[in-house]
DNA sequence: GTGAAAGCGCTAACAT
DNA sequence: ATGTTAGCGCTTTCAC
């Protein structure tokens, strides 16, 4: 199969049509019997006609855009990251005649999503590219853009019984959840681990659920007597948070193992420093700036990380590839690899 | 900074020639005066005239070739990784008419590579890209092909010295060896360990010479009483290697940590099985099949990887990139990420 | 040495 | 609804 030299003109012959005809079909944009559609269809089959991408390139001029619908963030968050990714993406695949555009919404606040969504229906994109934070809301705007013949493509978190995006890429979050618990009891015998921490965001539609069940599965199974903990903060609240942390501290004077599943384990920087002499197993999520300052510090032991960066760029040029040529991704649930980060290979990560 | 729109014949106006003239010096294929080639770079240089790659694609028809010069290998070998990589980058450069060849060599055997060398330069390529596994032929190799005019890029392994290559991408090879050393040693205390078995196969020129340096630092630094035996095998003769390895465990009866600094750690298969009941750790590098093989059934604990054929698609990808718009990589020098491959995060890998 | 001109394969505006 | 045609920006003969 060498890149065919067949073309457009070659596919208008066997259809006994016009190139004008031809390029109609090939972009369905209306104005065309049905009859000769299908004529050319055929032909476009038989002769396995694929376009030459620069040609069409080089002639066409209207841009196509894609809307990338995010949550808002802040510097140093976890989702500044899929944000500079997804910028990557859009250097990428500006010379392919592609504009990024973004809409941001608050992810603690369900009916901001939607409204953000809503106008992503209304600006009509090439396609769009999303996590699935709010599984429900998600699912049903997924299925308003699959009526508007509008493809989308998940990153970091999806629709569970959805079947119609174009791809996804992610973390495994249960395995990940198993190599966190891993992670943190690795080397220990059954009974150093008594009593383990687990610090939480409370939120609607806890994102990182599945994560905590694979976590779950690992300590039952391996350490069947260790007593696991939920400790509740606030990310707004600081001092809310010390306070939580100090309280625990105190009542398990001897807690030696602590894990969050999401990308916050930073805002355990003062109460982890607070504890420092004591002999502690930390593992978080994600390598923020914050976060690796805080295993350079040695106040976390180990980071589970993903290439977010990468990982968007690639959802950005899954769906300019669709856009520019229809082509599917051959896989479409892209799970990437659990990168484990310690204080010795963090740096080039 | 859009994509200009200024074009060749923007060019050829503002230095009063013709399109075909600017094009000859664009493509220095010379049949030019200085004179016009001097006025034609000038306005090149003031319009900031940057060639439309597509129309560029479109329009020509020769294909460039890029050569691999490596060593030859036997399946599951490491240096398959690095072909099969190369094959990825062919497959995503074939559109931009870039064909790729490769030529190989014996790693073991200097006189090898030389001649093979000798006839990359025969075939003249757009552009090579090859290993370092002999520092000075490679450097006289690289002096040649500079000589030539013909861009090359190092893989794996550079010659340390050379200042003219168009890139490299590889490990950073002492830092692996200390996360090597960090991973063999970790949770251990000054006096857990006594003896580490170093396992080596002799060679000219060991590659693997700056990783070694690395640990040793780590461990001369963290453990300075550990006292670091090394073991040679000969990779064709499973026969010696176990001998060899029996004669070692039997002297240290007690032994517990060994590593090797190449691919090879599968190779101690059979010796690791027969050790099978005593506590020991053991760190490889690079995720090979029998590698993965040996961590799943617990004989091996860790792998240091690479993702090495993302490594060599890249370096594909970059001549390519250079072939066609004379991009140079905006970093030269590319460290990759050193992974840490475990039992628990070694699928999806 | 240099310019003119005919494409490369496709898009899109304009006829019909 | 369909065919025709003029480009898109560059490469590559072929004259001169």
């Amino acid at each position: 199969m060498e890149s065919s030299k067949i073309t457009i003109i070659d596919v208008a012959k066997k259809a006994g049509v016009s190139k004008g005809t031809v390029d109609r079909v090939l972009h369905n944009r209306g104005e065309v019997s049905a009859k000769s559609a299908e004529k050319v269809r055929k032909a476009i089959e038989e002769l396995n006609f694929v376009p030459n991408v620069y040609a069409s390139l080089l002639a066409s001029k209207k841009p196509k855009t894609i809307i990338c619908l995010m949550p808002e963030f802040t510097e140093g968050e976890f989702w500044e990251k899929e944000y500079k990714g997804f910028m990557m993406g859009a250097a990428q695949v500006k010379e392919l005649n592609i504009n990024i555009e973004f809409l941001f919404y608050d992810q603690y606040d369900t009916t901001s999503f939607v409204s953000a969504s809503e106008k992503v229906l209304e600006a009509a994109p090439g396609g769009v590219i999303m996590p699935a934070l709010f599984q429900e809301e998600t699912h049903k705007f997924a299925q308003r853009l699959q009526e508007a013949e509008i493809p989308y493509f998940y990153v970091d978190t999806k629709v569970m019984d959805d079947d119609n995006f174009l791809g996804y890429i992610g973390m495994p979050r249960r395995d990940s959840g198993k190599v966190c618990a891993a992670l943190l009891t690795g080397n220990c015998s059954v009974d150093d681990v008594k009593e383990i921490a687990v610090v939480r965001i409370k939120r609607e539609g806890d994102p990182t659920k599945r994560r905590r069940i694979g976590f779950m599965d690992y300590i039952k199974e391996n350490f069947p007597q260790a007593k696991v903990t939920n400790i509740f903060i606030d990310p707004a609240d600081p001092a809310q948070t010390n306070a939580e942390m100090a309280k625990y501290f105190e009542k398990h004077p001897k807690a030696r193992f602590m894990v969050m599943f999401n990308s916050r384990i930073h805002l355990l920087a003062d109460a982890l420093a607070a504890r420092k002499g004591h002999r502690m197993t930390v593992v978080g999520f994600d390598d923020l700036p914050r976060n690796l300052e805080l295993m350079r510090q040695g106040l976390v032991n180990v980071l589970i990380a993903q290439h977010t960066e990468e990982q968007s760029a690639r959802a950005i040029q899954t769906m300019a590839d669709y856009l520019i040529s229809k082509k599917k991704p051959e896989v479409r649930d892209n799970y990437v690899h659990i990168d484990i980060l310690t204080r010795h290979n963090m740096e080039n990560y």
